[in-house]
DNA sequence: TACAAAAACTAATAAGCGTTAGTTTTGTGT
DNA sequence: ACACAAAACTAACGCTTATTAGTTTTTGTA
């Protein structure tokens, strides 16, 4: 009879949106089943229940956990008095934090929300968005203050969100560049470009 | 009774594999059924499989059909001439190109690789793989001839892949910006960066 | 018009799913 | 040591899944 550990700070629940999001990350979330999960901790699949809702709950811990960590990051910047690529550098950097820190998690919402049930779908769509068009209005006011060269802003803003996205793939190499040299090389790339 | 129809110049097998694509973007390999399937189609689901092997095998078929058109673009630029930069350029602009021409496909190639079976994924990973080293190559190139800033090579190309695959967003919003316009956006933003 | 092949159908199978009910074990405070 | 609550267990439910077998309908050709 093995029993679910909660670690220092956290509840049991907390310890098994922990193990989904590192299974759900592997294995998505449709093809992920309780069984499979209790099995990664070592207990029955109906023993879940005396701690969780559902299976869908579980999915939607992690995604807007995530969500809040972003937006709350966002908001202390748009407070900020940085001018507008200090603020993208201030966001990036931040991105690639959140997914160097919290890797399962960030890619469990990146990936998964799709499988999302109303009214959650619906309310983490809106929160991205309202996300997106933050960033579209810091790129808007350094093209405006020409500190940002004429480019479509939602461009740049797809652009540097999915770019920071890929650091997804950053797991299987990690080895062979630190993450400083990571970030600054890809701030970098983003703001200044590739081209000499 | 309804019956499947295939376009002109291809197989029933590719009308079914087309639909597919556009299910399996829309809702996920694994919560896609064969039963809505053959509903979208207007047929039964067992009826498929007079034309099909397996659901597996969709997958599979839409995976290595994009993974191909890559390879053989790739083939042709490594072949070219051009500077690194060019290289990259139409590099960028074709992965443009293949997402908005074939937004079903890519998707699924990029989202849904996971659920292939061995020994297809392995296959899919060592492909991909290559694509990778075969552009880590033209940076690397580009680097030691001084067309590209000193940057690591494969945090440049990460950059740009994914860049690149944040078009899937674009469907949403189309309406507000040409395709040149975005294209053009794009390359410059990752090519020549944000900052004037 | 008749025959054969292609492609649809109905029906069923076995396996896996999330979840619940009811029971037993474990841990805690007095 | 006893009682109570928390949390594990076993067993089962109803449902969905991909796929197969066997049958009927449609289609193309002679």
């Amino acid at each position: 009879m093995a029993k679910i550990k909660a670690s220092r700070n956290g509840t049991k629940k907390d310890a098994i949106t922990k193990k989904a999001a590192g299974l759900f990350r592997k294995k998505g979330f449709a093809s992920s089943s309780m069984r499979e999960l209790a099995d990664s901790i070592g207990v029955e699949a109906s023993s879940l229940y005396n701690h969780i809702g559902s299976k869908s709950e579980l999915l939607q811990s992690i995604c807007f956990k995530v969500a809040d960590d972003f937006n709350k990051h966002l908001a202390g910047v748009e407070g900020s008095g940085e001018n507008s690529i200090s603020k993208l550098e201030n966001l990036i950097r931040f991105h690639i934090h959140m997914m160097l820190d919290s890797y399962d998690e960030v890619f469990v919402a990146n990936h998964e929300w799709k499988q999302l049930q109303e009214p959650f779908l619906n309310d983490f769509l809106n929160q991205r968005k309202l996300y997106e068009n933050a960033l579209v209005e810091i790129v808007t006011t350094g093209i405006n203050k020409t500190e940002i060269k004429n480019i479509h802003p939602y461009v740049a803003v797809l652009t540097i969100l999915s770019a920071v996205r890929g650091l997804e793939f950053w797991h299987r190499h990690k080895k062979n560049v630190g993450i400083e040299e990571l970030e600054n090389d890809m701030v970098n790339h983003l703001l200044k470009g590739l081209t000499k």
